[in-house]
DNA sequence: AAAACTAAGTCAGACTTGTTGACATTCCAA
DNA sequence: TTGGAATGTCAACAAGTCTGACTTAGTTTT
């Protein structure tokens, strides 16, 4: 195989790669949920609750439907996640002005706590990760990652991004 | 070190940049197993098993303690998804020659078919992904990706790097 | 104003995947 | 040879997901 940019763009996508990638992408995803799900065990919560707090610290005011479609999940499982939550006093559930149908989510102070916990460890693990690797590493990171998504998701991903930046 | 080093260093590391990161790693996640997942709709097979054929296919012979190891799950959760493949001769246990306790584990004809259909819709969506995003960033992909891992799981992840070199 | 639609929540039943606990078999070392 | 450790199996249960059918309330269309 000839040294340079042909070799590697050969070599780089053999079926070997590829597995390797794939692998990889599954190794890392446990170690990216294992900190906030440790957190989270004993307390009656699990990876569901974390991902709605989550979406909704991230854009307070959000209706649920929204959130149903950003989850990607049905809205009898977020209900009961939701549910626990309100329960809990960990999140809000405001009626809309606008239109009276909609419900508007907001953490309350205990959520904002619990949240920001999450947060912090998961944050703290990729900071780690991204020092580790280098800033030209992780914008690799966020391209391949971004390909990755298919095109419904990747819509959901760009709105929250816009309305976050 | 330059001012414009540390200029990056400084943005790539606020608390909105690693948010961005998280949220893309779990909408990639998602786009990253829809391909099998769908594939699996309807078969009575779900990930667990699609893990499973993948990790046997992919180490022949391998006994079911350390698949556990590499799942990281408990034997009882890995012996149930084995007993189905195995009723429906999707997998092979053979007993150890040397240790008689020993189950180690090979895909069947059926078995190696099904595996490699998952396996190619994976791998398509992987190229796809790494043509799309260039070889340097998949090499920063890469190597974020690994830095994820915890320490824990690299070992199995490094285990299987070299058993399959 | 009536009809049709939309947003949200609920109940019931099923499935996948994970858990713990109890147990059988096999191996090895005191 | 016997007791402990390792390996794997079976059974029961919990969490989280899904589909389907339904209710309630509010909005839009006709």
């Amino acid at each position: 195989m000839s040294e340079g940019q042909v070799g590697d763009s050969l070599l780089f996508l053999t079926d070997e790669q590829l597995r390797q990638g794939i692998e990889a992408m599954f190794f890392a995803y446990r170690g990216f949920t294992a900190g906030p799900d440790h957190l989270l065990e004993g307390t009656g919560y699990g990876r569901a609750h974390h991902r709605a707090l989550h979406f909704i610290a991230r854009a307070p005011g959000m209706n649920v439907n929204r959130l149903l479609a950003i989850l990607g999940v049905t809205k009898q499982s977020l209900n009961r996640v939701l549910r626990t939550l309100i329960a809990d006093e960990m999140v809000e559930s405001r009626i809309g002005r606008a239109d009276k149908r909609e419900r508007h989510l907001y953490l309350t102070e205990k959520g904002a706590a619990l949240e920001g916990q999450l947060s912090d460890a998961q944050r703290k693990w990729m900071r780690d990760a991204y020092r580790k690797a280098g800033p030209d590493a992780v914008a690799g990171f966020r391209q391949v990652l971004e390909a990755l998504m298919d095109s419904d998701i990747r819509k959901s991903y760009n709105a929250l991004r816009e309305a976050g930046a």
